[in-house]
DNA sequence: TTGAAAGCGGTACCAC
DNA sequence: GTGGTACCGCTTTCAA
């Protein structure tokens, strides 16, 4: 069932089906419901590549994530594709895995669909050497490249960033203030976002005169036992406070310590981050950094409507972070 | 950059550029290197526009989940996704909400696509009464439909399950074992899986001679908070032990209990379901059910290609689930 | 307000 | 092994 049998049924010419389809005021209202009669009998569907062929967009946008069974990624993907389809576009979802070149060639591989611009989440995309991200700067030659939590330097590169550095210098503070000395930066990667909270956590320490210790700074696997484990390999660490990159690792901190007896708050205070609900099922509840993943989303998706109707929207977008605090914190 | 202007550079028919692009063997390998210079030079896509409209088939498949920041929903995701790309497939995802209305229009979206099967993802899309499926049966008519832990008869309606029933069953009659006489049922919502493990709470009971008592039927809202306040205004319940549908919601009752100082395990016994991050990172770890998403991603996967080669498939598949013991349930 | 017809960029069949 | 060409189903201009 196509535009042609539509017309013939309809005794009209397949010029005015069209109209109908894309509800043109150029058509007599009698005509409208005659053919619009004769579409809903015959369930017709106008074939999505036809329409893309004989247009230059797609409404269609690109989601690229590494993993979309992270927490954080995952809301992101659920507001963005909401806020999205509210504005009547697809998305095409490709979860690429952490990998430099697995990413490269996701972006590779989504940007053959015509899509009306890219998204890529997570700061994970960001960070590294610069050639590294060169072939973002390819992809922002054909289409909008929204960055969800990262930033690269380029033109039609736009960046939606959460103010982790603040964020991190602000907890790392407190701490101090404290009177915390020993402060574990437990982290599980290098990206853009763990190189900005690394910078708070030592901007923190050295503007209050305290030295940076090399060997607090532990970068493990993103898992709860994988964090304990490696903990244990270390108990000569004697760190009195934590500041973890992901609530994953805070909790792994928690157990470490539930493992060896040491009391939290009393003898360790933790901060994670990202508000998950990882942060409200551990024992004592976790004081947790909301990283505003929802606003982050919202606005990239409003920048990119206000970029296609044609208006300039700024390339990076800074948002803050707010501490929520739990007992892990309770001094 | 279209291919006439590539088979004008390189020389030769536009038939034969599109030989090149679909790898056909009838090419002479001089030609064919010579055409795929040409196309790398000057950074030729084809349009994938044309290529669907010129074929019937899209290689494209389209993802239905009510809420992808559901940790189940989202391995569910990531592991499709992953498998279908193998196969050189794309993934239209669509986040439905839970509405019925909302998740009807939500496959009638995605359908337009020419997408070339659809997958539901969690019991949330069966179960209910069967007028509010009967959008999937005529999904079905034009497609496909592979469900993910879910079920409705009917031609071209392919259900991978997990054994959620005996899983229950098998759960609760331990708690019976051990004496617990009081067993909360704990769930969110009436899904098809959710039903199927009420049916295996109340088997295992009525099979060892035990009343099933109304007032431990227990529906609430799937929050750690939520669950935790509902049942802290039901102090008078006086259960010994919690068969919960989701970790989320064991997790709340753990909270509950520590909130009134009641010990677990040894006053209450709680198993949850899905084996989630949620279950390592509370205190005592939690009993869970794995309900082995992974494998009936896999198998839904492996199911659509067999079909897709034009074979015959069962049309249920059910999968047994794997209980993980952890600390709620130490006798 | 409507219709005719020229694309849009491929695929695939048929000749040679 | 290669080229010519008739579609695929829709959008959009141009005329009427």
């Amino acid at each position: 069932m196509n535009i042609y049998d539509i017309a013939k049924l309809a005794g009209v010419s397949i010029a005015t089906v069209s109209r109908v389809v894309n509800d043109s005021p150029n058509v007599n209202d009698k005509t409208k419901e005659k053919v619009r009669k004769v579409m809903e009998e015959n369930h017709y569907m106008p074939n999505e590549f036809a329409r893309g062929l004989g247009r230059s967009f797609v409404k269609a946008v690109g989601l690229v994530c590494p993993a979309i069974s992270d927490d954080y990624m995952a809301k992101a993907v659920a507001c963005l594709e909401k806020r999205l389809r509210e504005h009547g576009y697809d998305c095409i979802l490709h979860c690429s895995g952490y990998d430099k070149e697995d990413k490269r060639q996701a972006v590779g591989m989504i940007l053959k669909k015509r899509i009306d611009a890219l998204m890529l989440i997570g700061s994970n995309f960001a960070g590294g050497k610069e050639e590294d991200t060169s072939y973002i700067c390819e992809a922002a030659r054909q289409i909008p490249v929204f960055m969800i939590n990262g930033y690269v330097e380029g033109e039609n590169i736009y960046g939606i960033l959460a103010d982790d550095y603040q964020a991190v210098y602000d907890a790392t503070e407190e701490l101090i203030f404290a009177g915390k000395r020993r402060i574990l930066f437990l982290s599980n990667s290098d990206s853009f976002s763990a190189m900005q909270k690394r910078k708070g956590y030592e901007d923190a320490h050295k503007n209050h005169g305290l030295p940076i210790l090399e060997e607090l700074n532990i970068c493990v696997e993103n898992t709860i036992n994988g964090t304990k484990d490696q903990l244990l390999l270390r108990r000569d660490l004697a760190f009195d406070g934590v500041i973890a990159t992901e609530d994953g690792l805070a909790v792994g901190a928690l157990k470490y310590a539930k493992a060896t007896g040491i009391s939290v708050p009393e003898e360790i205070s933790v901060v994670g981050y990202n508000n998950s609900e990882l942060s409200i099922s551990c024992e004592p509840e976790l004081t947790t950094v909301d990283a505003r993943g929802e606003i982050l989303c919202k606005t990239a998706v409003d920048s990119m409507m206000t970029l296609l109707e044609g208006k300039r929207i700024n390339s990076k977008t800074i948002i803050k972070c707010h501490l929520v605090k739990r007992h892990t914190t309770d001094f």
